[in-house]
DNA sequence: CATATGATTCCA
DNA sequence: GGAATCATATGA
């Protein structure tokens, strides 16, 4: 028995970089079942099992925020694959991505629920974007982090969905056609996820 | 400098 | 249905 490597428990290996540099689309649907752990200062590392997702594609897409090019904010986003972009939104609730593709590119992939799987409190909710990052003790302090090492990584997905839903995205109804993109996914079999599928796009006049 | 606006959540 | 609440982006 190797004494000296049983102290450290041995964790699966993290996602690696190569896992985030495609596109937002593909990691989107890839990240259904992975594990996000993060290792807290003090307790033991929440951890959640995410699943539900939607993809952002760069300035091109209107529902991205790379559309306004480089600036403080987007200054993650534009960076390189494989990192955390962590953002305010209404003023009082953050949203942990996740960098793909490349650096220049702007694509990401929002991770808006997840079922949890150890660290959190029993009942706790993951459900929704803000509640998401809320519960697993990210905020902006993040930003930037590489989310390829401790203390804030994925895993390779123990169960994968057995069926994966797919939608429009949520909120992002100023941007024209690409609002209907239907880059929302999420596990179909899932209680956690945010809101109920739909199957039609909704379109007020 | 002033102001409009959200990749949301919670309450009435 | 509407408020809460603020960094960012944009225009004067």
């Amino acid at each position: 028995m190797l004494s000296a490597a049983s102290s450290v428990a041995p964790l699966a290996h993290p996602l690696p970089r190569a896992f985030f540099a495609r596109d937002a689309r593909v990691v989107a649907r890839a990240l259904l079942g992975c594990v996000l752990v993060h290792e807290c200062a003090t307790g033991e590392p929440r951890r959640s099992r995410i699943v539900e997702t939607e993809a952002y594609c760069g300035p091109k897409d209107l529902a991205c925020h790379a559309r306004v090019g480089l600036t403080k904010r987007t200054r993650t986003l534009l960076g390189p694959e494989a990192h955390a972009y962590v953002f305010l939104v209404y003023g009082m609730h953050d949203c942990f991505n996740v960098t793909c593709l490349a650096e220049g590119e702007g694509h990401a992939v929002l991770v808006r629920a997840g079922e949890p799987t150890g660290g959190l409190e029993a009942g706790a909710r993951l459900d929704g974007p803000g509640r998401f990052a809320r519960a697993m003790g990210i905020s902006r302090a993040h930003d930037g982090h590489e989310l390829t090492r401790s203390p804030l990584y994925l895993l390779p997905p123990a169960a994968r969905p057995a069926r994966v839903g797919v939608s429009p995205r949520v909120g992002v109804g100023y941007a024209g056609d690409w609002a209907e993109r239907r880059w929302r996914f999420f596990d179909a079999d899932s209680p956690c996820v945010s809101r109920p599928p739909r199957s039609a796009i909704g379109r007020p006049r």
